[in-house]
DNA sequence: CTCCGAATAATACAATTGTATTATTTCGTT
DNA sequence: AACGAAATAATACAATTGTATTATTCGGAG
């Protein structure tokens, strides 16, 4: 958060402090609105990935890549995701961070497999859905602290190789 | 970071401006400090576990349980390591946060069970290593965001699921 | 055209904060 | 006891920053 002053952001967006306030009058409202921005263009991009027409393994797996970082883009969106949310937890205010849409994604995504009989068949569906989302949010995390070390290379293989190992074998065929 | 101002670390620790300063001449020489204390201890305290000397599925679980911010200490630590991490990276210092051992420790012990054959044999080793600590620290950044819906319970339920679904039978009989 | 409010700009103000300076105290050594 | 260096304290200074104030410009409705 260190360059997001009021000032830079004011003459980023080629407005003066006078002007800049005259639309947020306050350095909280022009954080919360573009923590909104953000939140909304991830639900945005994440709903269109929920209505693909595509045999469910590899929309999947489609949609679970669209959720890392798998591009420098997506890379610097989650360097502000943790800045906000380490701003917002610091400085006590009431903005509630959470509620992304991941969580919700993944469970239908998981409820709609194990309808398919995709998923095998063993396994609990309630702690696959907090495993599979867990594991998400790791390699993301992973990718956006070493980025060298979990690459997208490194991203593909993983997410394939666990999703493999709760599908069935025709699943991916 | 918003309280961690030079004054407000003086009174805290009961020193004057000028006292702290003679120790530390700069902020962040002082943070830096912080951090390693924070490194070294965590560091000590996985080499400490490394050494249990329990049957290899117990071990594995209380090691895993010990990495995850299972309490209120290791919660608001977890809290602290998240704020220094974005405070490094936006003030682009050239302090390395990373390399708290853990993948290395992680790695160690799927080696040895595997070693020991508690691990599934049509596993990928390699794979488990990165899988394994992805999850662990998704878990960790879910209960850290999360802490009502990822409670202590599910966090057991949930490692305690994933080291099964990769050990034999006889691992944990 | 005129007028009025929105939009913009320039400047000011107070608070915070990192760092520097200077003076004073403490304490072990000779 | 005396000296000197380390330790501590108090104050000062400059920069940054959020916010407020005031003035000016713009654009459309009447």
């Amino acid at each position: 958060m260190k360059g997001a002053t009021v000032r830079n952001i004011a003459q980023e967006s080629g407005l003066s402090l006078g002007a800049l306030r005259h639309y947020f009058s306050t350095q909280d409202e022009l954080l919360d609105f573009s923590m909104d921005l953000v939140k909304e263009r991830a639900a945005a991009r994440i709903y269109e990935l929920s209505r693909l027409e595509i045999p469910i393994f590899q929309k999947a797996l489609k949609i679970l890549l669209e959720l890392l970082p798998t591009d420098k883009d997506k890379l610097a969106e989650m360097e502000v995701w943790f800045a906000f949310n380490t701003h917002y937890r610091s400085s006590g205010s009431s903005y509630n961070i959470l509620n992304d849409g991941i969580l919700a994604l993944i469970e239908r995504m998981l409820r709609s497999m194990k309808e398919s009989g995709a998923l095998r068949p063993e396994l609990d569906c309630e702690l696959e859905i907090e495993r599979l989302y867990a594991l998400i949010d790791g390699i993301a995390l992973h990718a956006y602290l070493d980025t060298k070390r979990v690459d997208y290379e490194q991203i593909v293989k993983l997410v394939t190789y666990h999703m493999r190992s709760i599908c069935t074998e025709e699943a991916f065929s």
